[in-house]
DNA sequence: ATTAGGG
DNA sequence: CCCTAAT
């Protein structure tokens, strides 16, 4: 069995040679594990060794990644890509792409026959060198890969790279003067270290990088051979869909950026006049038309900065006629007449330093408050954050754009229409009503215009029974909303990032008027009594927004309490909607999911009036609640009973625990987001790419209220419990079998784990391999 | 979306 | 069972 892939191999290592100096390596990149495999096999290659021999003596543990690889290729989006250079070599790249399939059908179809354990991927996996650490020196000196150089990727160079991925070390700082080619992208780099791959195709080889902007691709089982031909037609298209697709999601970013300016969208009505007390009379924004005279690609920033919160700042400048006034004395804004703010970006950063920043160092409801945006943030929004923080470094002065996209400071004595009041229980600086303020010199004031454009409706819990019907659910969520709106509102200012205590002191005295200033003036609305939290809703639409707004969720609302039953017998449970404004919107969970869904909804009960948008209005998001609320409850304990933990065991014995070896390989070839996104693409080609997944999907898949998540920490309870001594242990015994059979599945599974380890000191029996790794590890 | 691991 | 980070 040892000569099948010797002559393949053969070919196949020397178009390798020839296609694939090392110039060209940082571009083609090794992800494609069977690249990888015979990069790998190459010192033992020399030797005469064929791949099935070293696979079989374990010979490639150090750096093999393609032993019971199906074939799997990916064909990525490769357009913009100049490859006139490579135009020569395509009958190689051809013949290479051939071999490939129809080696890695061989191995497939081998791995098959082997006798290994369908359940165990008895195979050793190194980590595949990424792309990103292909680059040599060599690299650097070749502006335009020469594919007719002659430079070989030499053995000591893979060991190297392996070294250098093994040790974490960020892909630029390993290569910091390289310079990319511009196919690369470097969020690639930044964001999803797992991506990136090879291309290998019948237009050439090439590397991709999944991005944000470019992450298309397509896995593509090719495990018939004799199909190439219509592999190469069908690859035609498949690029060919990539590239409209990927465009067409081009043009759609475009659309989220742009497209906030809806006029139909974002008009917001003025707040429900059940804004109790008015200690704070929210201001108003009209339902003005809200029509951009600038063009689309001058503001997109601006919109971009919108999307970060999920603000759906609704609302539209006034024209100065209507616009809300609030005047203080000119002399504190300079001599600016009509002054020309910062925009949205300006007005959004300051938010977010206000958010980030100081304040929240010593006020504990900030913390509590950053504590909660730290869990929305870090959930799935990190690079918005890394977008605002962009724009706030590169905060140029009034460069932006004039029209509409402006907070004015102007004369007080235009006429205005005050419907707006920023309301100040000690009614000194702050007023909206013209008719008040003007009376004091009218020369030396200027007034600001405000408008706030939307307020965030805080996130809705409402259970209600399945059977209910869809008015008792409208009626529970105007209970919500009311429940909202008792507690009743103050407002706070915050300026830069501080809150602004002293009611007494005049703007000037804070220097509000300064413009600098104002880019970090906001406006915090406060519930005045602690457990209910305020809202600033309009009742008109306010369902709308509670169920398509995707807002930052500002509170969580009691229950509706419903007859669940919380005690115990899953039976009884009765399923619930939770409407999410999020993610769960139309989700049915079982109250404990339901509950469980709390943990990262809580206490921001503060709607914050903040400067944001891009048309100079105030727009209102959450900050902070007032008091922690009670955390979400926990899920009820639902002890596993034994027959549940024999479930466990016995799929635990058969699938394994962690991830595949399976599962890393794809993850090295097509990145791990794809791999999630074409998990079921691959459940036939291995017993488990995510195998608690998979636990749980094939074991548990009735038990609704067992998580994957809950199964692996079962079983590692489980583990303990087998460890423990049987006095030691509590609750229902295990059954001392289940428990062996615990122990024994966990040895086995973490002993293939183990093989799936980076190793450090190279297994090969080069020991000039072992020298160069090692010396090159020192490197690093 | 899943896993790993600490609490 | 929760939480978070990493992937």
């Amino acid at each position: 069995m040892g000569q099948c892939f010797s002559d393949d191999l053969r070919e196949i290592f020397e178009i390798w040679m020839r296609v694939a100096p090392v110039a060209a390596l940082e571009e083609i990149g090794v992800d494609f594990c069977e690249i990888s495999v015979f990069i790998a096999a190459i010192p033992l290659f020399r030797d005469g060794l064929n791949l099935w021999d070293m696979v079989s003596q374990k010979k490639l543990d150090n750096g093999f990644g393609g032993y019971r690889l199906p074939p799997i290729l990916h064909f990525p989006k490769s357009t913009k890509r100049k490859r006139s250079p490579r135009k020569k070599h395509d009958d190689d790249q051809s013949r290479l792409f051939d071999l490939l399939v129809e080696v890695a059908g061989k191995l497939s179809s081998k791995s098959e026959n082997s006798t290994l354990s369908p359940c165990c991927i008895n195979g050793t996996y190194k980590k595949v060198v990424k792309r990103d650490l292909l680059c040599t020196e060599e690299a650097q000196k070749s502006e335009t890969p020469d594919l007719l150089s002659n430079t070989v990727l030499a053995p000591e160079i893979v060991i190297k790279r392996q070294a250098t991925y093994a040790s974490k070390e960020l892909p630029q700082a390993s290569v910091p003067e390289y310079s990319e080619p511009p196919c690369l992208s470097v969020k690639s780099k930044i964001h999803d270290s797992a991506a990136g791959g090879l291309v290998v195709s019948k237009g050439g080889i090439g590397c991709f990088a999944y991005t944000d902007t470019c992450r298309s691709g397509l896995i593509r089982k090719s495990s018939v051979i004799t199909e190439v031909e219509e592999e190469k037609a069908e690859l035609t298209r498949v690029v060919k869909y990539e590239d409209q697709m990927t465009q067409n999601r081009s043009e759609l970013n475009s659309m989220d950026m742009y497209c906030l300016e809806d006029p139909m969208g974002l008009d917001v009505k003025p707040p429900a006049p059940a804004s109790s007390d008015s200690s704070a009379e929210v201001p108003v924004c009209r339902d003005y038309p809200c029509i951009s005279p600038m063009p689309k690609h001058e503001s997109g920033m601006e919109h971009i900065v919108h999307k970060d919160d999920d603000d759906n700042f609704s609302g539209c400048t006034l024209p100065s006629s209507t616009t809300n006034k609030v005047s203080w004395p000119t002399n504190c804004t300079g001599d600016h007449g009509k002054r020309r703010l910062s925009t949205s970006k300006y007005w959004k950063t300051a938010t977010n330093m206000s958010k980030y920043g100081q304040i929240s160092h010593h006020d504990p409801k900030r913390k509590a408050f950053l504590h909660g945006k730290q869990m929305c943030y870090t959930r799935q929004r990190t690079h918005r954050s890394y977008f605002k923080r962009r724009f706030f470094e590169h905060r140029s002065a009034s460069t932006s754009n004039g029209g509409i996209f402006r907070m004015e400071v102007s004369n007080m004595h235009e006429k205005n229409n005050n419907n707006v009041k920023m309301h100040n229980p000690h009614g000194t600086d702050i007023q909206a009503d013209g008719a008040t303020s003007t009376k004091v010199e009218q020369s030396s004031y200027k007034s600001v215009k405000f408008s706030i454009k939307s307020f965030k409706i805080p996130e809705l819990y409402i259970e209600i029974p399945e059977t209910a019907t869809v008015g008792s659910l409208k009626r529970a969520v105007m209970e919500a909303v009311t429940a909202i709106l008792q507690g009743g509102l103050r407002v706070g200012v915050i300026l830069q990032g501080k809150r602004v205590r002293d009611d007494n002191k005049t703007l000037c005295q804070f220097g509000i008027s300064n413009g600098e200033t104002l880019n970090s003036l906001g406006f915090t609305l406060e519930p005045t009594e602690t457990q209910t939290p305020p809202s600033l809703t309009c009742s008109k639409n306010s369902h709308i927004l509670c169920f398509n707004d995707a807002v930052e969720p500002l509170a969580r609302i009691p229950s509706i309490s419903l007859p669940t039953d919380q005690d115990s017998s899953a039976a009884s449970l009765q399923p619930v909607v939770t409407t999410c404004p999020e993610s769960d919107r139309d989700s049915v969970h079982s109250p404990a999911d339901a509950l469980s869904l709390d943990k990262t909804t809580e206490n921001k009960l503060v709607l914050v009036a903040l400067p944001a948008t891009s048309v100079g209005a105030l727009a209102v998001v959450p900050l902070c609640k007032p008091k922690r609320l009670e955390l979400a409850q926990r899920r009820i304990r639902r002890p596993f009973s034994v027959a549940e933990v024999e479930a466990l065991v016995e799929a635990v014995e058969k699938f394994g625990t962690g991830r595949s070896l399976f599962c890393l390989i794809l993850f090295q070839m097509i990145g791990q987001s794809l791999v999630n996104a074409k998990r079921d693409h691959f459940s036939h080609l291995s017993p488990s790419i995510f195998r608690w997944r998979d636990v749980k999907l094939r074991a548990f898949d009735s038990a609704k209220h067992r998580t994957y998540v809950d199964l692996k920490d079962k079983w590692k309870t489980l583990v303990h419990t087998a460890k423990i001594s049987p006095q030691q242990r509590r609750g229902e015994p295990v059954p001392q079998e289940l428990l062996d059979r615990v122990l024994a599945a966990q040895a086995h599974w973490s002993q293939q784990h183990a093989k799936l380890q980076i190793k450090e000191e190279p297994v090969c029996s080069d020991p000039k391999q072992q020298l160069t790794s090692s010396s090159l590890l020192e490197e690093t």
